[in-house]
RNA sequence: UGGGAUGUCGCCAAGUGGUAAGGCAUCGGCUUUUGGUGCCGACAUUCGGGGGUUCGAAUCCCUCCAUCCCAG
């Protein structure tokens, strides 16, 4: 019998993967990762109720349940390196590093030593095993030979296309993957939702969790600030070079951001850039400015779930939920180029480009 | 100090006798397992102050105040 161990987070999702693992007739241990703690200003940190959450549902469908507490480690590999990249002037992604050294690393390699055959979230993604075989001269993923030694694991788009997270698993490994069971992602959320239902899942009416996980209600800006100091800076016209207000730090704002300026008057102003060194904000009323429309981006630090891509066209996304668009991708000294066939708004720096062939997600990068 | 112009929500701005448009910002909500975008809703009993005319004024008159521009 195969030993699952479910990252059960206490949410809807996570406590049906859990209970189609069992119905499916896998020994199915539930584990919540005790991640983040920590209270901060404004807002009470909702782990201890998403703990209780977790551990009724894992008494419910009768299972094992445990607690992995990855704190040290959370703190050290996705908020550290959240706050830096800010410090930076970047925009990062904590959830996707979440995902590459959490989930996908840390979760996994403590339930195999715990005696686990494989881990299982509640992610909306599919891991497809096969091999490649060669068909009139063409090569052809065939699923069937899931067993053979050459087989490797593809990251898939959920079939529920609206709710897809492969965006945030283009740092996992496919030998991760090979371990990995995602039993959503078949499903529609609705479809989820009403299975939890069916279930009597007590966690079937919860609401969906929203923003990084461990600044849920409270925004970035409110959570940087306890690490950050605040300093005044001037928020300038780009085309005019008039200062048209003060900001309290240019690590708060982002590419493209809208509000928060508190400058008006007719058009709504959309920052396009700023200095962490002069601490200034540059904005514009521009909507068709350069630099937030580019049709070129440029990617480094490469992650591939299997192996590198030849050059050439491919699929794209560059922000979570934004559709799949054409791409011609080269290679250079540095990482990887992209020719956009369309151009596309706000393409921020820190922030990750997902390359896709056909449904499966090939890896990415982030940009430069 | 003469001459001109302007003063309507934090900002921009309609409204020239009939009982305060709209946009930005802000706030709240929705959407969303990043940031961001987007969408919806709220937001001036009051029009620089004070008088007056009128059934009725932000809109007309008087006066004061403030700001800007040109002269000096």
């Amino acid at each position: 019998m195969t030993k699952v161990y479910v990252g059960m987070s206490g949410g809807v999702d996570s406590s049906l993967t859990a209970a189609l693992l069992v119905e499916q007739g896998y020994d199915v241990t539930g584990v919540y990762m005790k991640n983040w703690t920590q209270d901060l200003p404004g807002m009470k940190c909702p782990w201890a109720d998403d703990l209780a959450d977790a551990k009724r549902v894992a008494v419910q469908l009768g299972i094992d349940f445990k607690v992995f507490d990855f704190e040290n480690e959370y703190r050290h590999k996705v908020v550290d390196y959240m706050i830096e990249e800010y410090k930076l002037g970047r925009t990062p992604n904590p959830d996707i590093m979440c995902n590459q050294e959490v989930k996908f690393k840390l979760f996994l390699e403590t339930a195999l030593e715990d005696g686990a055959d494989m881990i299982a979230t509640g992610h909306y993604a599919k891991a497809v095993g096969g091999s490649w075989n060669m068909v009139d001269g063409k090569k052809e993923f065939n699923t069937d030979a899931s067993h053979l030694p050459s087989t490797i694991y593809h990251l898939q788009q959920a079939a529920d296309t609206n709710k897809d997270q492969t965006y945030f698993l283009y740092r996992v490994t496919g030998k991760a993957l090979q371990k990995t069971l995602f039993p959503l992602g078949e499903f529609t959320k609705p479809v989820v939702r009403d299975m939890a239902k069916e279930r009597g899942l007590i966690t079937a009416g919860k609401k969906d969790s929203q923003g990084i996980c461990f600044v849920g209600k409270i925004g970035i800006r409110e959570f940087l600030s306890q690490y950050v100091e605040q300093k005044s800076g001037a928020i300038i016209d780009k085309r005019t070079g008039k200062k048209l207000g003060h900001h309290d730090g240019a690590i708060f704002y982002t590419l493209g951001q809208r509000h928060g300026l508190d400058v008006g008057g007719g058009l709504p102003y959309y920052v396009v850039g700023k200095d962490m060194d002069k601490n200034e904000v540059y904005v514009t009323t521009n909507l068709n400015d350069e630099t937030l429309w580019r049709d070129t981006v440029g990617l480094q630090n490469l992650h591939w779930i299997n192996s590198a891509p030849q050059p050439g066209e491919y699929k794209i996304r560059i922000r979570h939920r934004a559709p799949l668009t054409d791409a011609a991708l080269t290679f250079t000294d540095t990482g990887v180029e992209l020719k956009l066939h369309d151009q596309q708004r706000a393409i921020t720096a820190g922030q990750s480009v997902v390359i896709y062939d056909g449904d499966v997600c090939l890896g990415g990068g982030i940009v430069a």
